[in-house]
DNA sequence: AAGATTCGGTACGCTAACGTACCACCAGTA
DNA sequence: TACTGGTGGTACGTTAGCGTACCGAATCTT
């Protein structure tokens, strides 16, 4: 497929909601690549150098800590960028950034961006709503961590990957779940059997599947309709600013 | 005082940050207010039509469940500003903002503000790099709250109140700091006294005071120097933006 | 000075989650 | 076919923190 058709059709959000004449001119720095699951897109403290639009991939930040603990601090999806740090004006990233779900991106060099930027582009304004999202998605997850159950959180992460990738049915095993929500393998298990016993996922071995969207949704915390209503209003913002 | 001198004399770090010419500019739209402790700058859900440059008071932004339960995610001092959902492209604001040490700020009405920013302001750039700190405060806050225990957290709060206050004296109640770090304000008491009987601290009625820094930084968990260090880069850079 | 209110110290039982460990099993590989 | 590493089920003791409650002391009010 040409290159020229790459942001036409892309599914990435921050750029079709871009006029023509803009896309048009980013269309030379973007390339399309595929994305596998457990890929290391950044490690904590690189220097970012190249950015990715995510059009069918999913891509979890994570925070580590000294004795190697890890949890989650957001999701990135066709809605956002990943490396977000060049456009707040920074070079090096603080998290590692790992590939969730297999799918294809964007990528551009940072330089090229910040070029964009420079020249007063309308994707300024595309990403500091974007920013404004995530920003709220990060928050949730500081009172939601503190505050929610192992269980509800599992449920919320699940109805988040969901809604993410597009899929109810996810290929995880049970430790990578657990890196995430920030707790054991074991419990992780533990909450698998409690959601499973009362029918709202089925899984396997590297497979969680969700059966019972609606009543998953109910099982997650507070804290899943809050993100999905802020991601639901850029997601409008970013349509009605998108051309015709 | 005249208005004139307003901004010339401001400590806060992202107006002196600018070119004398771009501080002028902001001038007639700074207002100078004392703030109290307590005062609700922002309710969630607030439209925000005015926003807050602080030069000596430090602001909480809390995150409140639907339990009535708070925490807080995110502390603003003189290296920032309170209302950065206007500078994200929102009108509204997702928390509470509440007031936690007296001391000045320069108040100015949101539609200044974007249209300062419409202008193409060399405080857009600040505002860039103030939220990539502010981001890595909140994301920090995450791993932070998942992973770290009571007393160290509460440790870590004081510093940070510290530097934000540059006071050892804090007039808080446990109540008040219970409402902060997302717990129970009979756990606040068992921290303090492990905190005091490690000769850390002293404390009297509605009154803590950090007696050993230095140890008080040790007992705090890892994330108060990444902290500190994120927001020391950050106070660089303005630094070095700012006018001879 | 008396009363009311806020604040902090402390205790009790309870539960979620931890760290760890062991085992069965499934899926590749030799 | 047997071996091997990854995966998931489950269990045990431990613990941090919860919810709640009660009381005395400090502070404010009148």
């Amino acid at each position: 497929m040409p290159d020229s058709t790459v942001t036409a059709n892309s599914r990435n959000q921050l750029l079709t909601s871009l006029l023509k004449l803009d896309q048009e001119r980013l269309l030379p720095h973007l390339h399309q690549i595929d994305l596998l699951q457990g890929d290391v897109i950044y490690s904590a403290g690189d220097d970012i150098e190249v950015v990715y639009f995510p059009e069918t991939t999913v891509v979890a930040l994570l925070s580590t800590l000294e004795d190697g603990s890890t949890t989650e601090v957001g999701l990135i999806g066709r809605e956002g960028m990943v490396g977000l740090s060049v456009f707040l004006g920074g070079a090096i990233t603080p998290e590692r950034a790992v590939v969730q779900v297999n799918g294809s991106a964007l990528k551009m060099a940072a330089a090229d961006l910040a070029q964009e930027l420079r020249r007063g582009s309308p994707l300024q304004v595309q990403l500091l709503r974007y920013t404004r999202s995530f920003l709220a998605l990060v928050t949730q997850s500081v009172i939601c961590s503190q505050h929610h159950s192992l269980e509800a959180r599992f449920a919320r992460w699940l109805m988040m990957m969901r809604d993410y990738s597009g899929s109810n049915t996810l290929p995880l095993t049970h430790e990578m779940v657990a890196g995430m929500i920030g707790t054991r393998r074991a419990g992780v298990s533990m909450a698998t059997r409690a959601l499973r016993e009362r029918g709202l996922i089925a899984s396997s071995r590297g497979m969680i599947e969700i059966v019972d969207g609606e009543g998953l949704a109910n099982a997650a915390c507070e804290c899943y309709a809050i993100i999905r209503e802020e991601f639901a209003q850029l997601h409008n913002s970013q349509m009605n600013s998108r051309p015709t």
